[in-house]
DNA sequence: GTTGAAATGTACTGGTC
DNA sequence: GACCAGTACATTTCAAC
């Protein structure tokens, strides 16, 4: 992973329609070897996928909801059941197994806090919770999928001298 | 926005390099429309862009950390000047105003706890916060980008008699 | 909405240097 | 790595229905 692999992940990150041969020309390389980098990039993985992302507002998806929930303990075979009820929900866009005073954290969509209350009735008649407490957001200031990639570790590149 | 449209947002998020003709036999039609379908989807800003998702591990991007914070009361100016200052941050991938105890709510990665620590001096340092309380995800259970399209109210379609 | 076709563009492969 | 060529496929636009 080089500094050209990296330029390669900025530009698909912001955009992922951009044609080969335009990425060549802004990284400063020829579209054959920067096909070559992307096809190597989705090979080992550190390009997943790529998708359409939608406008939550305009899929009547207003809503984000917080949901902090503490279980008991409980066997490695009770928490792998929660993960996939949990998981399987398709309003729960993220999901974390948390350090401190909280156990799981989920990000919840939804249309209104009617749906959120019947969406949080239906999570709890599936898996026994200790403790739930969700908040609401009011605004979504930023969401962005682009991962920063200044922490990327580069080869080391051939020098002169 | 009828059962087609939905189709195809389904498939796009999934899967955004899926060709139009594909996506138009997996909906059942034809080339042409699905294409004109795509187009004004996008024009409407439903779907907002395509992008590449990568894998954080492989960025070195491992650690997540859930910020909360709780500031004094201050002129919409300030709230203008925060919002933009922690926007700024590309750590920042996530950004709430939040109802509640919490004032606002950050969603940050970095690569581990010694970088969270650098981070959480810079964001400090740049602006003035009365609460700031720091979570980390010991593992991320679930990620997604596709929103649910359960909640989408249907256009009415065409009834036979 | 359909089909079909034409024009353009892009992805991909393989070869040269 | 650059550059060139060739094929296969996709997108895009158009015309006729």
């Amino acid at each position: 992973m080089d500094r050209l692999d990296k330029k390669i992940l900025r530009l698909l990150q912001e955009d992922a329609t951009l044609a080969v041969a335009d990425i060549a020309k802004r990284v400063g390389l020829s579209t054959t070897p920067c096909w070559r980098r992307i096809q190597k990039l989705e090979e080992d993985g550190v390009i997943r996928r790529r998708v359409a992302v939608l406008d939550p507002v305009k899929v009547n998806l207003g809503v984000t909801a917080f949901v902090a929930i503490r279980t008991n303990s409980h066997s490695t075979e009770w928490l792998r059941r929660f993960a996939e009820v949990v998981g399987d929900f398709p309003e729960v866009m993220e999901f974390y197994r948390m350090s401190g005073e909280v156990d799981y954290l989920l990000r919840v969509v939804v249309p209104d806090i009617a749906a959120y209350d019947a969406f949080y009735k239906r999570l709890i008649s599936r898996i026994e919770i200790r403790d739930v407490s969700s908040s609401f957001a009011m605004e979504q200031i930023k969401y962005t999928t682009e991962l920063p990639l200044d922490y990327l570790a580069l080869e080391k590149e051939p020098r002169e001298s």
